[in-house]
DNA sequence: CAGTGGTCTAGACCACGCG
DNA sequence: GCGTGGTCTAGACCACTGT
């Protein structure tokens, strides 16, 4: 059960978490790797795929294998009323906001209970933090709630949420669901990790007095750094909603 | 960028999701799927850990390659005032429960809030759905809020939270932390699932009225089945408690 | 260009499960 | 014992990155 690419990467993983091997620090070269433990090429690669899975090491075709830099966590909070695109850390965030009109189809109309070819407005959110991305979110909202002035609000860092709450009727109800799987090839390219790396994903449906979806959003969160953070007051007793 | 891995995983997923391989049927040899798409072994299975990752096949060391059976979605509800154990689906699970006393230490000091070496009950809790393992929980309890009637209770498939849940003060809060990644190797086996399988993994800490902890339980659930669900109602108004 | 990782091969040998 | 998957080797060749 001890195979050797356990062996390597548990040392591997040693040296960086003692510091050893420096944060950012660049490894020896694959080759070098496999003579030092005296292993193939190919067992050596698979010992750094369980580290990538774990974000420790992070590769770059043509450069080489680099410890990655421990990052801060992202903590999403939930039942929010504004848009979940404000997971941001404290720090700074760069947001690139993509906006596309499009047409309720397939699973979007299950989403938002729309009817086919319901106008929808979709916003793209890559958030960047420093140089490596940080999350990934596709919010969806019907056209007619989709503020005029599209271009001067997103090119902007600030709260996209907050702009799309304020003209909106009051939120009702929010619903959750997440869940942990692999990313896509796409969303890992997107994200810049690993497609090993798992992710947290957060489908979130926000709906209003009326019981009209107002907004709908799909966040992709690297599994490594990120959480989402769910808090319920019982206000004392009452309420034994158990099934 | 079309890799022979990705193409011949395509080939199978789509076999798999037709229905021109049953569920539950085994894959031929890999030595025979090799010979079929003309590649090596190592690249074979190399396409055949990405149907693993994704919960589409399953590797029976020794038997073979067996595509799973569509297994019921796991629905881990949020806000629950009753212990996480009941995210049963409708359906009879068979859990089994075993009780260790233990003393607080490390990270379950800091989980529960209690001085170290502070006694409590371990529930380690495993269910499974007819002969495949479906969660994972470890409960902690302070000791003095452990009934003493251990061994009776858990023999049984019934409810464990509500026994709990009755012999101690109101609830105030429910705090419930998400997050994904892959599975530890002790994990991926208690669960029986690869260890290239995301889960999904919850932390529920929960308080009573005076602040107290009186329980704290980590959930690993299977990525590819489960999710966890949080409603969140506003009211009216009120409350713009946003950060 | 030289150096890096990415993919793949064609074997070998070991460990497990089942008849 | 035999067939299965699990691990590993010692290369080859391609693709990307930087100088």
């Amino acid at each position: 059960m001890t195979s050797r690419r356990h062996a390597i990467a548990d040392d591997l993983r040693n040296q960086i978490l003692s510091g050893r091997i420096e944060a950012g620090a660049r490894l020896p070269s694959e080759a070098q790797l496999a003579a030092r433990y005296e292993v193939s090429t190919p067992t050596l690669r698979s010992a750094l795929a369980l580290l990538q899975g774990e974000g420790l090491v992070e590769k770059f075709h043509g450069s080489g294998n680099f410890v990655r830099h421990p990052r801060p966590r992202i903590t999403y909070v939930g039942g929010r009323r504004a848009s979940a695109v404000q997971l941001a850390t404290d720090r700074a965030l760069r947001v690139s906001v993509r906006a596309t009109q499009l047409r309720a189809q397939a699973h979007l109309i299950a989403l938002l209970n729309v009817s086919p070819g319901s106008p929808l407005t979709e916003f793209l959110c890559l958030s960047h933090e420093g140089k490596s991305a940080h999350s990934l979110a596709r919010i969806y909202v019907p056209r007619d709630l989709t503020p005029a002035d599209l271009a001067a609000a997103w090119s902007d860092t600030e709260d996209i949420a907050a702009k799309l709450a304020a003209l909106r009727p009051p939120l009702a109800e929010v619903q959750e669901t997440v869940s942990a799987g692999l990313p896509s090839a796409e969303d890992a390219a997107a994200l810049r990790i690993s497609t090993s790396l798992a992710v947290l994903s957060i489908r979130r449906v926000a709906t209003d007095t009326t019981g009209r979806v107002v907004e709908a959003s799909l966040l992709l969160l690297p599994g490594d750094r990120a959480d989402a953070h769910f808090t319920t007051r019982h206000p004392t007793d009452e309420r034994g909603s158990n099934t």
